[in-house]
DNA sequence: CTCAGTGTTCAGTG
DNA sequence: TCACTGAACACTGA
């Protein structure tokens, strides 16, 4: 479930298995599709007895830091986890119970550190993808991405005269990772309704508070989803986060509103129009 | 059996 | 050329 803060709870949890570790063992699985400038035995060969130095993330993306280059690059797609057996309780894809096997299913790396612990990455519906890059941040699409609002914040002021510059749906832009990097569905429909935005309005239509409202929002869902730890459950109640799963028509926010479920920037989007303007 | 889906890319349009 | 839209991609689980 990758959206920035998921993505972010997976590089805290990889640093806590690895940081400082080489890479005793590795295996990949012969998969093209994933695994995308690089072949999975390349992959393999090139990352064994190497030293992780520390994580780093920028929007969704995950990159490593090793002692001497290449250095691998992670996007987990819709579907994509990262396991390590005794550290994490995450559910993976269902029929997985954690500890119950390894590797766990649908895996496409996984790797074993100096100090015995694991760690795999898996992806069951393949839109996940696996690089292999000298300098990640100039030669990934990493470069090409706006800004992280969790590790490189602008401020309101700028948020606000970008985002009032552009004609684009708003949901559309909040979405576009080359203006905001690591915003996804849930986060964007998060955003709107928090902003009491509706997310089809063109972005040139937006009043100053309004723009205003939304860079909130943003920061505001960001930075709370952080620091649980990407945890749902812990999630504030009043959030309809809880409520926009599974299109159904009778659901409703905490507060009793009703929720519509339309097509809006190419995505399945819950919202509420007696609140959203 | 059918279809939605927490994401990205790229061809096509204006 | 630029900004933007929407279909295609792959595959599981409902």
């Amino acid at each position: 479930m990758p959206e920035l803060p998921e993505v972010e709870s997976a590089r805290q949890k990889i640093q806590t298995v690895a940081k400082g570790q080489r890479i005793r063992a590795i295996q990949t699985l012969g998969d093209t599709i994933v695994f995308e400038n690089v072949a999975p035995a390349t992959f393999a060969k090139k990352l064994k007895g190497k030293k992780v130095l520390r994580v780093h993330r920028h929007g969704k993306f995950l990159w490593w830091e090793m002692d001497k280059p290449p250095h691998p690059v992670f996007h987990l797609g819709m579907t994509g986890h990262f396991a390590a057996p005794g550290i994490d309780n995450i559910e993976l894809e269902s029929g997985f119970d954690v500890g119950e096997q390894w590797p766990p299913r649908f895996w496409k790396v996984h790797m074993e550190f100096d100090n015995g612990k694991k760690l795999a990455m898996t992806n069951a519906r393949r839109f996940g993808r696996i690089f292999l890059y000298k300098d990640p941040l100039t030669e990934s699409t990493i470069s090409k991405m706006g800004f992280d609002p969790l590790t490189q914040p602008i401020t309101s002021k700028e948020f606000c005269e970008k985002i009032r510059s552009k004609k684009a749906v708003l949901k559309g832009l909040l979405l576009n990772q080359a203006f905001i990097a690591g915003v996804g569905n849930w986060m964007a429909d998060e955003i709107c309704y928090q902003a009491k935005v509706a997310p089809q309005r063109k972005c040139n239509t937006l009043t100053p508070k309004e723009s205003q409202a939304i860079y909130k929002a943003l920061m505001k869902v960001v930075t709370k989803a952080c620091s649980v730890n990407a945890d749902k459950k812990r999630f504030p109640k009043s959030w309809l986060f809880h409520h926009r799963w599974g299109k159904d028509e009778t659901a409703q926010t905490s507060k009793g509103e009703t929720i519509a479920f339309d097509t809006v920037g190419g995505r399945t989007t819950a919202w509420v129009p007696t609140r959203q303007v």
